[in-house]
DNA sequence: GTTGATAATTAGCTTAGCAAACTAGTTTGG
DNA sequence: CCAAACTAGTTTGCTAAGCTAATTATCAAC
């Protein structure tokens, strides 16, 4: 391992880790279209609403590394769900906060609780070193999206 | 750490494996659009059919785990392109084999060459125990994927 | 040789991203 | 204090990429 075969080595993990994003992301898509009845975007959408409290489409267009008018649809089909509220944003006369509301909560806890959800079905047939390793992964990758925030 | 918790963690390393995944490959799509004039999807057939020969479309579709039909229109964008040729199946008048041409050969060297991919470039920010973690969870993401094919 | 399966495509739908244009509030300079 | 410039959110219209259902062409088996 040289410092000249360290950077092949980087492309190829960068690629096979692109292939191995990419299908897992379109497996979630079909998986989510048959079980919860709401895609992955606009479920990671309300887990950070929930996460981070109320919140302007706007910061959360950013958090979720959308551009607003995506935002405006996810939460619309949120609203029409009936899982967010949106309150009029006293700061700031043209915006609202948007909240999770208690159906919205509901169906994060079901989320969570859910033993069949994609991930967490084939998470449990690994041993443990392997989920470390995975959940690893998760908080590199977002940290290095972080990284571009700028 | 008991074994009671280990359930919840699971689904809580789901949940955050399943939000990186979602909002990479997101990334991922705006840097293809903007970079290579490739999307994630092409690139990754085009990767797969260099990678594992001629291929037959329908071939190619379960290893990319699409439906055949989006595996046309992929290989429609590809060979429009100029990027891969088609021969008839010798074995199947109704199939082809699908293989990189010379222009498809230098496109993916281009590829591999290519410092600036988005998780190449931010690889390289990292330090080695970090990226041999994405490696491995690479290849675990593409192992759970695998048990899926039943 | 007809019948039933299978490969690929076509047609039509959906979701989820984008940019550009619009609306309505906010901020600022004079 | 009001006009101009800016900004948040939405609307509109486009594209990519997934799907199913239906067609077409070939293959296999009886």
């Amino acid at each position: 391992m040289t410092a000249r075969t360290s950077d092949n080595s980087l492309t190829d993990t960068a690629s096979q880790l692109r292939n191995a994003i990419v299908r897992t992301s379109r497996a979630l898509r079909q998986d989510a279209a048959g079980e919860t009845g709401l895609s992955p975007a606009t479920t990671a959408a309300l887990a950070s609403i929930g996460r981070s409290g109320p919140l302007t489409p706007s910061e959360l267009a950013e958090i979720e590394r959308v551009k607003r008018p995506t935002m405006t649809r996810t939460l619309a089909c949120l609203e029409r769900e009936g899982l967010i509220e949106r309150t009029p944003d006293p700061a700031d006369g043209r915006s609202s906060l948007v909240a999770v509301n208690e159906a919205g909560r509901e169906h994060l806890a079901r989320l969570r609780r859910r033993k069949s959800a994609y991930l967490a079905r084939r998470l449990r047939k690994l041993d443990p070193a392997e989920v470390e390793t995975l959940a690893r992964a998760a908080e590199l990758l977002e940290r290095i999206r972080e990284d571009e925030r700028g």
